[in-house]
DNA sequence: GTTGTGACGACTT
DNA sequence: AAAGTCGCCACAA
C-alpha cells in the first residue's frame, strides 16, 4: 500500500472529524494526519478528495482565519457561504474567530478543540 | 533534471 | 499593517 494513498486517506479522515461548525488550519490538519509541516499539501489531498463521501473541505482554513482561496474567487465564495450556512461568520475573506478568544493571534480561537465531551 | 507555482506557515523587516 | 524570506513539497511544463 503505498504511502500517498494512506497519507492522503489519514488527511480526508481527520477532515471528516471536523463537527460542523468548527474549523481546522490546514498546518493543523497537517499534524492531526501525522503529517507536521506539510500544510501546503494538504491543498492537494483536499483537490483530490472524493466527491462523494465528501469531505468538509471548506472547514480548513488558513493560520489566520483567512480563506485560502483568492477573495472574489468562486471558491472562496462557495467556502464562505457554507461557513456562513454553519453559524460562521466570515468577514472580508477572514472567519470571525468563535467567542472565546478575540485575540487575532490565538490560533485556538479558531481551532477545533476536541473537548472532553467529544 | 530544473523551474515555477501554490487552497500554507512561521519569522523577520 | 504589509511585505519579504525561507522551509516545505507535489505537480506541471
Amino acid at each position: 500500500m503505498d504511502e500517498r494513498a494512506s497519507a492522503m486517506a489519514r488527511v480526508w479522515q481527520v477532515v471528516r472529524a471536523i463537527p460542523r461548525g468548527q474549523t481546522l488550519s490546514y498546518g493543523e490538519v497537517a499534524r492531526r494526519a501525522g503529517l507536521p509541516r506539510r500544510a501546503r499539501w494538504i491543498a492537494v489531498a483536499l483537490k483530490a478528495a472524493p466527491a462523494r463521501p465528501g469531505v468538509p473541505w471548506h472547514r480548513v482554513i488558513g493560520a489566520n482565519g483567512r480563506i485560502a482561496f483568492p477573495q472574489g474567487s468562486r471558491p472562496h465564495r462557495e467556502q464562505a457561504q457554507r461557513l456562513r450556512a454553519e453559524g460562521r461568520s466570515v468577514e472580508k475573506g477572514r472567519v470571525v474567530p468563535l467567542a472565546r478568544s478575540a485575540r487575532p493571534d490565538d490560533l485556538d480561537a479558531w481551532l477545533w478543540k476536541p473537548g472532553p465531551s467529544d
